[in-house]
DNA sequence: CGTTTGACTACGC
DNA sequence: CGCGTAGCCAAAC
């Protein structure tokens, strides 16, 4: 795939992002997209289809390197499933991993997002480095009977 | 040196 | 809700 520009810099914020996730939840990597700004030249409408394939390029790059400060099994795709080819040794070990950690998998291999999402550093750590809030992980609530309708 | 191949996501059926 | 596809291009083969 494209390399961001600047990649170096650009996986090295990445690694940092994740390095904050907690033990038991996971983020996505259009989530750890969206708190990096988009790199010179780089049009946000692009962005938005490039960044989480970087952000998978990152993660690549960690487990080559079996860099244990990089927790890369907590992240996972948009949908909740970890995007590793099925059946492959590392795609169970990041399963192994997150099940260690006390993260449960429905019967299709998914995890539930509103239960196990992460929602990010706080806003204090992100602006300190120049980063943006995130997109928000989880899904809207769905609509709630006892919600007030003001209508 | 041409082809294949991706740690993705949004979108349309 | 599930499946297929476009967009994108550096590397591996």
């Amino acid at each position: 795939m494209n390399l961001p520009p600047n990649s170096t810099a650009f996986f090295a914020t990445v690694w940092e992002i994740v390095r904050q996730i907690p033990a038991g939840v996971v983020s996505t990597y259009a989530h750890i997209a969206s708190m990096i700004p988009p790199p010179t030249g780089v049009e946000a409408v692009d962005y938005d289809r490039l960044g989480p394939v970087w952000v998978g390029k990152a993660m690549n790059a960690v487990s080559f390197n079996d860099n244990p400060t990089v927790p890369w099994q907590r992240v996972i795709n948009s949908q909740g499933g970890i995007s590793l080819p099925e059946g492959t040794r590392v795609a169970a070990e990041q399963r192994m991993r997150l099940e260690a950690e006390g993260v449960k998998f429905d019967r299709k291999g998914r995890i539930d997002l509103n239960t196990y999402g992460w929602d990010g550093p706080s806003a204090g750590w992100l602006a300190e480095r120049g980063l943006l809030p995130p997109r928000p992980i989880k899904k809207p609530p769905a609509d709630n009977p006892n919600q007030l309708k003001l209508f």
